[in-house]
DNA sequence: TATTGTTTTAAACTAAATTTTAAACATAAA
DNA sequence: TTTATGTTTAAAATTTAGTTTAAAACAATA
């Protein structure tokens, strides 16, 4: 019991990593062995299959990586006040682990079944509160009339996208790490103006 | 000299076909051969090997699926216009082959190093003329001073993203087909605004 | 018709991955 | 101490996938 819940973390973490950095398909059972230092087998005693490792690591990157983004979009916030807490706090989650974007988008490509049955859904995308602020200032006329589902689109395109592409970022504008970093930070200004201005109301 | 054109194109369809819908490690040679109609061994026999047919098919569909936007981009079409007819014409690309965002992003993790290696990013990303374009109206004061990376990176972000995550916008927002085709319609028009509005001079 | 080159087929080979089984080990409860 | 239970290891079985081989079928032409 003591060494138990230790084993059963090395693997998840060390899997985690993996299927980060290398995609769950290139990724083998032996290689998480090697990399968590315990025997080929254990991985099968503790989830029954690979898959099953899989599901339970991709729920808990959406668990952890969400919980703040959840938190601001319920909040009590001003709209404009949310807007830039969750453009900048996103993008604080994504520079603390860049691949995050891209190992998620190979998993919708891997496998759009599963994740529409997961809550993956509730999650990351249009939180009922947040929707509701949109619809109510736009009536109230503090902001343009705007869908909210078009403007949580462009929010989360703009801000997730270029890590998604960040190795042709770097390699068309000649950036090294430093200075994709710096690039990045420019964006939370620039996508906050953005959406901001694009919500402004009517002159 | 006949059928021969005949198999290695059959063969060529159907694993791009195959490698779109399923990925790249999900699809096995036997797949295709099945597909195809052909014996296992003729994959090995027209292309080297697996990773080989994968590479053609690879540089085919960037080559394919780039060529009007280039057009676009290199034109003298003016900046206004350039803008309304490159998102216009990408989306159109992209309804005609709506796997494609999410396929094209599951290859930049599953193989970063290939895509920089190959002339991907001269094709897909940050045109010279288009960027100088830019530049030179900030300068001449018709449009806002205007960043053109980052502006590249927003409207790629928000014409592409939406496709990448195409199962979760349906779902959340329950559309079906039909209706998925017309929020993406829809965003023809929200995103040439957006856009504009970002680099119009200011008040 | 014989020769040559190309295309196709079926089967075999190789390597590697996943999964299963059973035995060894350790710990703690009876 | 013995028994039971949970954990770990080692080895073997099974499955899957990519590639190769060798021979047959086919087509063209000399």
């Amino acid at each position: 019991m003591s060494k138990n819940k230790n084993t059963e973390q090395k693997i998840f973490e060390a899997a985690t990593e993996l299927f980060i950095e290398k995609g769950v398909d290139r990724t083998s059972v032996r290689d998480i062995a090697t990399k968590a230092g315990i025997n080929l087998a254990l991985m099968n005693y503790y989830f029954r299959s690979k898959e099953n490792l899989f599901d339970a690591i991709f729920a808990n990157l959406v668990k952890k990586n969400t919980k703040d983004l959840i938190k601001i979009m319920d909040s009590d916030l001003e709209l404009n006040d949310k807007i830039s807490q969750y453009v900048s706090t996103y993008i604080d989650i994504l520079i603390e682990n860049p691949l995050l974007v891209s190992f998620f988008m190979a998993i919708l490509h891997r496998s759009r079944e599963k994740i529409t049955e997961m809550d993956v859904i509730h999650n990351l995308y249009g939180r009922e509160k947040f929707t509701q602020q949109i619809l109510d200032e736009g009536k109230k006329g503090t902001i343009k009339k705007t869908d909210p589902s078009h403007f949580y689109v462009d929010m989360i395109s703009m801000i997730t996208f270029p890590f998604a592409i960040k190795p042709l970022i770097m390699d068309k504008n000649e950036l090294n790490e430093a200075d994709f970093m710096e690039f990045i930070a420019y964006r939370k200004i620039h996508i906050t103006q953005m959406l901001k201005d694009s919500i402004k109301p009517c002159p």
